[in-house]
Parts: C-alpha cells; sequence; structure tokens
DNA sequence: TTGCTCCTCACGTCACGTGAGGTGGC
DNA sequence: TTGCTCCTCACGTCACGTGAGGTGGC
C-alpha cells in the first residue's frame, strides 16, 4: 500500500470549514462537545490542524444532524456508538480476536446501525405522506387552472365543484 | 348545511397542547411570532380559548418545522403565503371574481406548492441516499456474521475480505 | 374553599453567531 | 512589516424550558 495510514494535517479550520460548508465556531462548538472524536494536532501556536478525514467525519456528523433531526446530545451517543464500530473494525482486523468476541462486536453494530435505520426510515415515511398530499392539492389547483382556462374561450360560468377542490375549512 | 361555519371555542391552551402533542409554552410563543394567524378569544379573564380548527393548524405548523427543517422565521413566511392561499380560497368561492384575477390567484397558490414541494422533494432524495447507504452497511454487516456462524461449525480461518467489510477508513 | 389550570414576566438553555482584543504563520 | 487567519473569552440570538408570583374557573 502507498498510502499512509495516518494523512499529515494540513488543513486550517478555516479551510475544514469551507470544505464541510460550515463555519469554525461551529467546529470548536463540536469538539468542545466531544462530536469529533480525534482532537485535532496543535503542532504550532496553538492553531488547529485537521486532515481530509476529519472533513469526511465533520460532514457525516452534520449530515445526521440534518436528516435525523436529532440534538447534539442525541447525536452525540449515536456517534459514541458509531467510534464503538470503528473500534470494533480495528479489532477486527487482528487476526487474534475469537469468534465469539468478533460476533459480539458484529452484533453490536448491526444494533446501532439499526437504530439510525429506524430513524431514517421514520422521517422518510412522514416525508412520503406529505409530500403525496402537496402533490394532490397541486393537482387540483392545476385542474381548476386547466378548467379557467377551457372556460374562458368557451363557457363564462365557474366550475360547480369550486367548495370541493379546497383542502382546508378555514 | 347543519356544520356551523365557526365552532365555538372551548378548548383550553393545555388541551390544545396535548392535542398537538406540545407545550403552553410553545403555543404562546408561535402565536407572539404571529404563526397562528387567528388569535384565540379570550371571553373570560385573559385564558385562551380555542376550536379544533386551531388544533389543526399549530399540528401542521409543528409538521411543517419538523419535517422541513425550516427557522420559524421561514416557517412563517411559508405560511404567510398559505394564508394568503385561504384568502384566495375564500375569495374564488364568491362568484364575482372574475376569471383573470381567479387565474392569477390560482397561480399564486401553485407557486406556493411547488416551493414546499421543492423542499419536501430535496429532503427526501437526501434521505433515501442515507437509508440507501445504511442498508448496505447493514447488509455487509449481516454477510459478516453469517460467515462467522458458518466458519464457527466448519474451518477456523477468518475471512480474507475483512478490510473490505468496513465503510471507513478511520 | 380547595385544587387545578391559566396568566405574565423573566431567567436558563441549546446551538450556535458575532464582535473584542490579542497572537501566529506566509 | 503588512494582511490574513487563527486564538480565547464573552455577550447576543433563536426556540423554547422552567420556575416565580399571582389570578380565574369547576
Amino acid at each position: 500500500m502507498s498510502a499512509p495510514e495516518e494523512a499529515i494535517p494540513t488543513l486550517r479550520i478555516g479551510d475544514v470549514a469551507k470544505l464541510a460548508d460550515t463555519t469554525p465556531r461551529t467546529i470548536r462548538y463540536y469538539e468542545e462537545l466531544g462530536l469529533l472524536p480525534n482532537e485535532p494536532s496543535r503542532p504550532s501556536g496553538g492553531h488547529r490542524l485537521y486532515t481530509q478525514a476529519d472533513v469526511d467525519r465533520l460532514r457525516e456528523v452534520m449530515r445526521l444532524k440534518h436528516l435525523l433531526g436529532v440534538s447534539l446530545g442525541e447525536l452525540k451517543e449515536l456517534l459514541t456508538a458509531e467510534e464503538a464500530r470503528a473500534a470494533v473494525r480495528a479489532e477486527l482486523r487482528r487476526d487474534d480476536v475469537n469468534p465469539a468476541r468478533r460476533r459480539e462486536l458484529l452484533a453490536q453494530a448491526l444494533g446501532h446501525i439499526d437504530r439510525q435505520l429506524d430513524l431514517v426510515h421514520r422521517r422518510a415515511l412522514e416525508l412520503a405522506k406529505l409530500q403525496k398530499e402537496l402533490s394532490e392539492t397541486r393537482k387540483r389547483v392545476k385542474r381548476r387552472i386547466r378548467e379557467l382556462d377551457a372556460h374562458a374561450s368557451g363557457t363564462y360560468a365557474p366550475t360547480p365543484d369550486v367548495e370541493a377542490a379546497g383542502e382546508s375549512r378555514s
């Protein structure tokens, strides 16, 4: 393998912020809360330096927060589990793990994945329902526009199903 | 029609909170921000009284906030547009609106719906992608568990594709 | 009359935004 | 040396949570 195991950190916090589409303040805050597991190196004058892997991690954190709609506290629990999985992967790479332990670690990982999948699935169902409702309302409105345009070149009478076309009774 | 146009408000703020699965404080805050269009009546001693329609409205507000992930400021803009649509529906129910005006109102309504649909669609795509990724990771983990169980009753050698089964290089 | 819920401040909290004042690297 | 970005407080903001102290309806 030619790729180094651990890349040399070269990215400053402003670079990372731009790459992850966020702000330095948010990155420091996440670090303070322990959401970014490996603390950045500070080789010179206290300035934080990061690697591309840190950027990926940050993007993933923000993505999960965005899509799952969880608090940073809940997210930390999920990610602590993720880190456990990372540790598991490291442990699994070694050959000296006995099968029973190996199976236990994999079962834990499966549990963490299923928890996230459950959250994602619920959201997806809710979103699909809202999308369907909006699409149907849209269809009704478009139909009324078509009718109006048809009548404009023919009779003048308003459509008889006006009241059924609204979505609420407010 | 036997149903009254405007129901008599009988629900207290605590009732509304329970029905909408939220808190009185949140309802007052939304009222303060103007997210609940019709201010509640206060017939006795300053106590707010609501109707079921108010509950429905509140639930819809919370649902959109939850699923679209927008700030209350952005949500107010969306809902102000919604109210415009409600006014449109009221205006459309009258027969004395000329077709040109009618068409204009419907076109506006269509625009508001399309804005919401756009937000919903983007979220749905992102969620679907995350769901797919999680599902694939899950498949890999389950496959490794199956392999482990198979080896447990046969040879003892670890699976050769351990490194390809992880999802990240951390 | 006694609980219960309601009312309005008002301060606390979470997830940051935004200067304030100072130090460090091309 | 001059900009630029970085650093650490620390206060502001948004969307509420949570008492504090008081009033109103079954």
